[in-house]
This record gives structure tokens, sequence and C-alpha cells, in this order.
RNA sequence: GCGAGCGUAGCCAAGUGGUUAAGGCAGUGGAUUGUGGUUCCACCAUUCGUGGGUUCGAUUCCCAUCGUUCGCCCCA
């Protein structure tokens, strides 16, 4: 047998609805703002995410899906979405229209071990506001993330924010950082001594209990922001709080990723294993200048869907349609005027089922019973003689007789009836 | 990339080194050849993820492999 290559997953029609209702209303959260979707390739050259994310991350080290094409060029299945939105960004020169909104939505691809909650190909929604370096930018982003996971109805979530400076603040800072901690280097556990060169800042989050010991004196970040990164800092917390959105400062919050300047965020649920993030983001204000584009200030974020996938799945059953009608008929006759008749109904405006296996009337009506039609609607012999249907409300068991022409006469009615 | 657990039907599962692998849900057919939600009956795994080994004999023990779950790492 065949099976799904590892670390994919196929997503059934019994779990489509939460991948919609998420959908939807993110959709419907970016309109208001007036974010414009935007449609980018899932695959591009290899160094435009060598050259965006970093060389030295984790993603681009170890985790990238890359491969020669048959015209040899070297190509990356999008780890992220940030990167292409922004190479799109600049190949399109949208920065001569002023500040862009855009969100995008899509498959993205990590060569990772597979546990809950991540996938190799998984699945993200994003937003991309570029042209902008105020605060309000920021907090519009995060305000706009916090809508949708509202509005699908999560709650218990945590939303953690820190500055990480200018690129120079944090290379700085890093120095710093890697000077106090190579004395303690044999005391560190073995993932934070691996990380000393690589990613000192992950040190100061480690679980190890030496580790955290060693970390409470190291030097803050913040010491090393410059005035107006402070500044900038600062205003974005005093705007959350003005929309009453809740934060917590978090210093030891960096990101994989090497593109973000000043504000990086995250919110987490209490209620995923290991990997808590639901979404994530910052600012990057030097990636759209490192990508060859001019300098652009701009921040971003992107939810994982796979994880509110989950989420939702605790919360509530799977949305899904229940037909107005469930078409029950019997015999080539009534068989052929039943088929014309939902295609009319459904043109009207109803969801309509259509029984297609012609068998004994009390099987067809057990199968309607269990669509959750509303009613059915019966055609055999007689009724096609007679050109009429009976219309049959599942609840109360009450049956009447209608002309087919009568029934299609009667749409408003039916709308009220089924409140539609 | 590292550590640990798991893998019996579409789903949930019981089971044992020995001729025929419980049960439930779902599905299909029938009781009821024109009327559902209840009930009853029948059917539904030559096979226990895959490959190899040990054994007279393995779904059961061992190894490998694939998948999956949890944690580390990383991240959305």
């Amino acid at each position: 047998m065949i099976q799904a290559l590892r670390g994919t997953r196929d997503i059934l029609p019994e779990d489509v609805g939460y991948w919609q209702l998420i959908e939807q209303t993110a959709r419907e959260i970016f309109t208001r703002a007036v974010y414009s979707e935007i449609r980018v390739p899932i695959f591009e050259q290899t160094s435009l995410f060598e050259r965006g994310i970093g060389e030295a991350t984790d993603i681009v080290g170890k985790e990238m899906y890359t491969f020669k094409d048959r015209g040899d060029r070297l190509i990356t299945l999008r780890p992220e979405g940030t990167a292409g939105v922004v190479r799109s960004y600049i190949s399109n020169k949208l920065h001569a229209q002023g500040v862009q909104r855009l969100w995008y939505s899509g498959p993205m691809f990590r060569y990772e071990r597979p546990q809950a909650g991540r996938q190799r190909q998984f699945h993200q929604i994003g937003l991309e506001l570029l042209g902008s370096g105020s605060p309000r930018a920021d907090v519009e982003a995060i305000a706009i993330a916090t809508d949708i996971l509202q509005a699908i109805g999560l709650s218990n979530l945590q939303l953690d924010i820190n500055s990480v400076g200018r690129g120079e603040d944090r290379q700085k800072y890093r120095e710093a950082l890697i000077a106090y901690l190579e004395p303690y280097k044999e005391e560190l556990d073995q993932d934070s001594r691996d990380r000393l060169t690589r990613n000192p800042l992950r040190i100061l989050d480690s679980k190890d209990q030496k580790t955290q010991e060693i970390a409470q004196d190291a030097p803050q970040l913040v010491e090393y922001l410059s005035d107006s990164s402070k500044k900038h800092f600062d205003t974005v917390l005093q705007l959350l709080t003005d929309l009453d959105i809740k934060y917590q400062i978090n210093h030891c919050l960096v990101r994989g990723l090497d593109y973000y300047t000043h504000t990086a965020f995250e919110i987490q649920s209490a209620d995923l294993g290991a990997q808590a993030t639901v979404c994530g983001g910052g600012r990057y204000d030097g990636l759209v200048g490192e990508l060859g584009g001019p300098e652009t200030q701009a921040i971003g974020w992107a939810i994982g869907m796979e994880r509110l996938v989950l989420l939702l799945q605790k919360l509530q059953e799977s949305p899904t349609a229940k037909p107005d009608f469930y078409l029950v008929s019997r015999g080539a006759m009534a068989e052929a005027q039943g088929l014309v008749l939902a295609q009319k109904l459904r043109n009207a405006g109803f969801t309509v089922e259509l029984d297609l296996s012609g068998s004994a009337f009390g099987k067809q009506f057990k199968r309607g019973d269990r669509s959750g039609a509303a009613a059915c609607l019966v055609l055999g012999d007689a009724e096609a003689e007679k050109q009429t249907v009976n219309l049959k409300w599942l609840a109360s068991g009450e049956q009447q007789a209608i002309a087919q022409s009568e029934l299609l006469a009667m749409t408003e009615e039916l709308k009220t009836k089924l409140s539609l």
C-alpha cells in the first residue's frame, strides 16, 4: 500500500470544517483592516531563504527541502512565508505604492521530526505589513492576530513580547553574552554548550536547572538597546494596554529567524504539548534591504494552522454542513425527476442530498435521517406519474403531497421554515 | 539529529508460543419489495504495519525497517 510521506497528513472531510472556520474567520478580520491576500510561489531559489532567514539558523542549516530541478536550478520548498512575500514585494515594486498590508495562507515545508503540532508539511496563515516603522503598525498587527484567535473561540492564550533591538545592538549583546558565559562553559548542559556560538540567546531560555542559575546574572538584552529602540518598545506596550491586550514581557524571547529587529512576540497556548506557540512574529526592518529592495520597515507574523485545529478539536465538534433536503426516490421515472428536482432546488439556494442507492424506501429514509436533513422529499412511481412530491419534515413526521412546480414556487416559504 | 512508548478491520479495541483471531461502532443486505430515529437476523481480518530470524509451530519472542505518539532540539 502506498502511504502518505512521513510528516504529511490528509485533511479529511470530517476535519475540514475546522480549517474552513479558521480560514473564513481570518479572511473576514483581515478584510476589515483592509489587508489584501497575496499568493506567492511555494518554491523559490534556495538563496532567497539562505539570505533572508539566515545561513546559521536551524531552518536553513538542516530543515529545508532543497533540490535541483531539471534545469539545474537550486530550489527550496518554502519553509516560511515572509521571505517569499518580501521577494514579491521587491520584484513587483510594491514599495512604490506606499504601505502594503498583505496576508497569505498555505503550506510550508520543514524537514523535522514529526510530533504533535509539528509536521513536515504544515500550514500557516500570515500577515505582513510593509512600509511603516510606527509602533502603531506593530500593535495593529498583533491586534489582528489576537482578534482572529479570539473570534475562532480560543481563550487561555498568552502573549509574550520582547524587543531584540537593531541588528547591531543584538550583535553587541551577543558578544557580551558569550563573554559572560564562556567561563561557565563546563557547567552548562550539553545543549547550551552547543548553542554557545551558534545561538547564545537561546541559552537564557534553557530548561536545565544549573544553566538557569548561571543565566540569572547574565547581561540583559535591554541594556544594549538603543534609546530609539527602547522608546519604540515602550510605545508598543502602551498601545497594547490602550487596546486592553494583555501581554507579558519575556526578555528571553528570541526568534529563530535572523531577520527580526525590535519587536518580537509569540502567542502560546497552555493546552498544547511541547509545541505551544500558535502565533509568532515580529518586526523585520532590515530584511527588504537585505534582499535587494529599498530599506523598508515592516512587521509580520504567522499562525500555525495545525496547532489551532488541535485546540479547536478540544473545544467543539467539527462544523459539518447538514442538508436542507434529502431526496428519496425509487423507480426509473421518479429517479429521473428527482435528479431534476434536486438541481432546481440547489439552484434556488437549498442544500439537497440525492440518494443514489435505489434501495428500499426504508433504507433511504434511514440514511436521510442520519444525514441530519430537515426534511425528506419523496418521489415514487405514484408521485412521478402525477408530477408531485411528498415533503416530509423529519422532526415532526408531518408529510404533505405537493406538485413539483408548486414546491419550486414556494422557496421563500421553505426558507422561512428552514430559517435560512 | 537524540531518547522513550506504541502499531490487531474504515474507527475503538480484547487476546494467546499451538487446529477456527473476542466484542462494540460504522457499513451492506434482510425482517418491513412505499416511509426514518427503536429492535432483531445475516454479512463484513486466509490475517495481527512490512521484511527477516529463533522455533516442530509466532499475531505473540528477537532484529531490522516503515509509520505514529511523547519528550529534547527547533518552531507556527
